[in-house]
DNA sequence: CTAATTGCAAAAGCTTTGCAGCGCA
DNA sequence: TGCGCTGCAAAGCTTTTGCAATTAG
């Protein structure tokens, strides 16, 4: 039994070729963030026989049991990536669309400290940085 | 000649009654968030005839020249405030929907750390804290 | 006068949903 | 076998666009 065959047991899924296929894709594109669109393009291309409906579906239901996190960076379709655990933010590079990923542990405390000021706890956030190269 | 027909003029935008209206709206809504159908329904509400369509366009052209500030809170429609020049950050309260803005100084200094160590200049950014009420 | 602006309706882009059939446990 | 899952197509929601008529400067 494959490993990823586990990850779908242990959140409740049924196991089944079209949420093996996704779950094999979002993880081999580690480093990159793929739409719904982008991963219903990857399974086309290897003749795969599934519906863009349910690639949302599945992705819908990934997210929610914390096998991947999505994004919404400012306009756009939402992108997913796996989610490993290791919390960080983004940085998105407006001239050439790449993304970089950084943490700051500072920040992070920063907006607790905030949070707190204003008696509420905090429960996600989302931090994106838009930028250009510098010239 | 009325204060919002200046900032439109000042702006190269033909000062027209849709444009004053939306403009209108949108300063007296002041704190609050509106998103293009919430300024649509105002103006239907003061029995003005407006197409969303222009709404939708004035909104844009707005926001290019800097009048508003657009954001996009998640999923749901993108929301639009006054740009009175005082930049901030904002908490959403999942359990009311109220938003809260707040600024920090070091958290921007954080990000135009982070960006330097990069090699980038950061042109925008997008902060949201997600939160509740603490239990 | 003339380019900018507008309303309408249609279309586009992304995502969700209804439904009947199929497949995992 | 039974409920969950799937593909398809249709619908939904937000936003954009084509076009002819209108209007500000």
């Amino acid at each position: 039994m494959s490993e990823e065959n586990l990850e779908l047991r242990k959140v409740g899924l049924k196991v089944t070729a079209p949420r093996l296929k996704i779950l094999h894709i979002l993880e081999e594109s580690s480093g990159h963030h793929m739409s719904a669109e982008d991963v219903y393009r990857k399974l086309m291309e290897s003749g795969e026989d599934v519906g863009i409906a349910t690639v949302y579906r599945v992705l819908t239901q990934f997210e929610g049991a914390g096998l991947i996190a999505r994004h919404n960076f400012d306009n756009g379709p939402a992108v997913y990536e796996v989610d490993r655990g290791d919390h960080h933010d983004h940085m998105v590079n407006v001239d050439n669309g790449v993304v970089i990923e950084f943490h700051s542990a500072e920040i992070e405390a920063l907006q607790e400290k905030i949070a707190a000021e204003n008696g509420v706890d905090i429960i996600g956030h989302n931090l994106v940085l838009y930028v250009k190269d510098r010239k």
